[in-house]
DNA sequence: AAAGATAATATGCATGCACATATTAACGTG
DNA sequence: CACGTTAATATGTGCATGCATATTATCTTT
């Protein structure tokens, strides 16, 4: 018998929990709704549902009105990602971190987003061109849009001093974000501005970052030959 | 303007959402207590609740008991990583998959980890050389070790029909895992088998799992030109 | 004044209930 | 039989309330 707490919805939970992985509900099957599931253990629907909705946040089930809660056939594999500040990246590397702002231009230079996101940063944006440094070395080329309509500061900002990722971190909080990885060729202008040979392979990320329904800033990162991303699951 | 139904906990989120934007409540300030924001929007205390455990999720605000609720000074950095199994995405992707075995040996190959994770298989191992198919068209070139010393039973299988990525995943849990993500040049072998010409940008993902102290197994995707990862913050 | 006990407070959680909503099943009707 | 309509049902959400728990402030006691 099982000595967790049924009566917490954390310890509900677990107990489904352990039902799935002992396979005592099969991936694929129907599992008892949440009425006799909440007879079973003795309290109420809602605590039920709380450790469903759990289970559910983390893809484990699969939930729909009227058709019930189904065991998710292929749980799939989470991984979290830590994105790093790139000057943080850079001391924890026990480097010097730099950096130095390449172009700076307020007109409507047409956002690059090249199909990735679905969204548009719209008409009045700054368009920003920055080289990341660390030791002198250039470490990352980083091309960013951000929206004036959601953050009109940043119109009379330069953006020489403090770089503007850590600026919008401070002053233009998200709350949700989406991220694309790829692999490019150097192109001749990144290649001389990453100073490497043009052609070599490089990690690219590129991030979208939205406040509710408005887009906040686009960031496309380029960087230098060698980088890895690391992550544990 | 929206006209944000504040009776809904989605609905409260929003306005919060706004406040924190428009930095009504200032980072690292604390906003009104739950029974507080109830009352203006005229709601129960639960479903603010329900609200503010959500922007806490999401990392925007920090919660603790007693201590109220505050505006995160540095919002997340934090993002989930969704590993899809291959053949699904490629069915995703609308195309039909398919993989072939290009090699299997038992014989101990030396593990090219790089250097990238501090692990070692050891001495037992199965190497396979897989490449996976979207619509007859190359999509990803796996290459893998198995350790038979924590999942003895592949030694025995041939992974001709299923492939050794889902065989695992149903078969060999693990507790933890690594990832690392590059780009990588295509050498004149990898742009055969992918159908490329060699140098071609490729992006690269290297996995290596656990079940508590003991290396489960290690992969090393390179992905066809083209291939981007997506992840949601 | 320092240390410990105690009270106050904000969030966390559980309950019982009601109603909303999406989805499926059943049922007619032409 | 194909179709639209209606009913049944499981989850989703909101509310009022009470108690639990962590943390801080305050009040003792020595």
């Amino acid at each position: 018998m099982t000595l967790t707490d049924t009566n917490s919805w954390t310890g509900i939970r677990e107990e489904l929990l352990r039902r799935i992985h002992d396979r005592i509900w099969e991936p694929g099957s129907q599992i008892p709704h949440e009425a006799d599931l909440a007879e079973e253990f003795g309290c109420a629907r809602t605590t039920v549902n709380r450790a469903l909705r759990d289970l559910a946040e983390s893809g484990l089930v699969i939930r729909k009105r009227r058709a019930g809660t189904r065991v998710a056939l292929n749980p799939p594999q989470r991984a979290t990602l830590t994105i790093p500040i790139i000057r943080e990246e850079v001391e924890a590397l026990g480097k010097t971190y730099q950096h130095s702002l390449l172009e700076r231009a307020c007109q409507p230079v047409p956002p690059i987003l090249h199909g990735v996101f679905h969204a548009s940063l719209g008409e009045d944006v700054v368009y920003l061109k920055t080289l990341h440094f660390a030791d002198d070395r250039p470490y990352a080329f980083e091309e960013r849009h951000i929206n004036l309509k959601a953050v009109p500061e940043a119109r009379a900002r330069k953006f020489e001093v403090s770089s503007a990722n850590e600026w919008l971190v401070h002053n233009a909080p998200y709350s949700r974000g989406e991220l694309s990885f790829s692999a490019l060729n150097a192109s001749d202008e990144t290649a001389q501005i990453l100073d490497c040979t043009p052609g070599t392979a490089l990690f690219s990320m590129e991030r979208i970052t939205w406040m509710g329904e408005e887009p906040i800033t686009h960031v496309k990162l380029i960087f230098a030959p060698g980088y890895r991303m690391h992550s544990v699951i």
